[in-house]
DNA sequence: ACCCAAACGTAACGGTAATTACAGTAGTCT
DNA sequence: AGACTACTGTAATTACCGTTACGTTTGGGT
């Protein structure tokens, strides 16, 4: 690990070439995502993304075969990440209503963000041209909250604090009550950003109605 | 009225020059629609329009300017539309259970309508490039319907067979509740048609958790 | 029947942007 | 060092498409 002795012949990692090559990659991915998230996919310019990435055209089209296999492989990116970048900070063992609230506002808080919704935006433009990209995003995103919450709510379930017979489909719940609203406006209105207090409001709204409601259920 | 004496002198029209002009115009923004909902506002391409619609590129753009202007008269006739296609089938009096059902199943089916979803798909898309046609056209569709539930749901406490504080905020968090995971799913995989069963379970879950914890943001 | 404005068809213009070709350079491995 | 590979820079190629120009046709009002 010696600054002076990098020899990749003894590299633990799997790759046999690591380096130059996969740094290039990364800067053209991480131009790609600022591009492609500015601009949309068919308005994107690949010689925009050099410019920002710093490399050359052609080893641009080297590396992906071209503006398609840029676009997925960027998403591909997006993808892995997800799982890390959803881990929802657990409430453990918060009592329901604390629980909720810290969950609710972490996932809310997350989910206005410019970032992410330009994000959504993208994928709901090419969900036609991109199907398996489309799903394969919003199927990783769902899954990796619904399963985190359906566990706190079958803790508190154990605790003997809430009558809940089917999690996952609780939690699919009270996450449509959390996102909705805010969703429908921030896609349509991109100038629009919800305050801190407007969030906070959304998730205490929700905490209310999901536990109000959510035993009707049975 | 006869045919024969079709004078423009007297008609009670407002339009001076009705017809020729008229039809045509209409004919392109069908073509506009159709075009623009399947391919996207950037790869929607002129001379498709016209070939659909089957007037001539010139005069398509004496009528609308170019490409952004027949774009926006397309999107405001949907928007004059909506008014109309929004109206709810009101359940006037019925009981809570039973009008929520029948709104739900109303509502939720046109929302997974094809053609509607495609058209969530554009403006979401071009939110950034048009957006006071964005908010224009969420807006309307929003109010429309959330009025509608609103004053039935203003009934429904007036009969004393529930306590809601806020009419409109509570119709807002029924729209919520019956929409959002179907609109998720249905926005990101354009293939993924939902079922009837499929919507009315929706509806029925949403009718338990709205009338089981409404109440309980009094 | 005559006239005018609107509609038509077609082709040309202009610009943009994806993709490729090619000649030169730099890094790495033996 | 030498060779092989990957990267760079720039320019050409190619295709597409919005937009405009222009000469012709047509339909309706007098």
């Amino acid at each position: 690990m010696s600054p002076s002795d990098s020899g990749p012949a003894d590299t633990p990692t799997v790759e046999p070439e690591a380096g130059r090559a996969e740094l290039r990659r990364a800067a053209f991915l991480k131009a790609a995502r600022e591009v492609f998230l500015e601009h949309g996919y068919e308005a994107a310019n690949m010689a925009e993304i050099v410019r920002r990435a710093g490399g050359s055209l052609s080893t641009l089209y080297a590396q992906f075969g071209g503006k398609k296999g840029l676009f997925e492989a960027m998403i591909d990116a997006r993808v892995s990440e997800i799982t890390t970048q959803m881990q929802l900070e657990l409430a453990a063992h918060a009592p329901l209503r604390e629980g909720l609230t810290r969950i609710g506002e972490d996932f809310l808080f997350r989910q206005v963000q410019p970032e992410n919704l330009n994000f959504f935006r993208l994928m709901v433009a090419q969900a036609k041209k991109f199907p398996e990209m489309a799903e394969a995003w919003s199927r990783r995103a769902q899954e990796a909250v619904r399963r985190a919450l359906a566990g706190y709510l079958e803790d508190r379930v154990a605790a003997g604090e809430i009558r809940i017979a089917n999690a996952e489909q609780a939690a699919s719940i009270y996450f449509d009550l959390l996102r909705s609203r805010m969703q429908f406006r921030t896609l349509l209105m991109p100038s629009y950003v919800p305050t801190e207090q407007e969030v906070r409001e959304q998730v205490e709204r929700a905490v209310k109605v999901f536990i109000g409601g959510i035993e009707s259920l049975n």
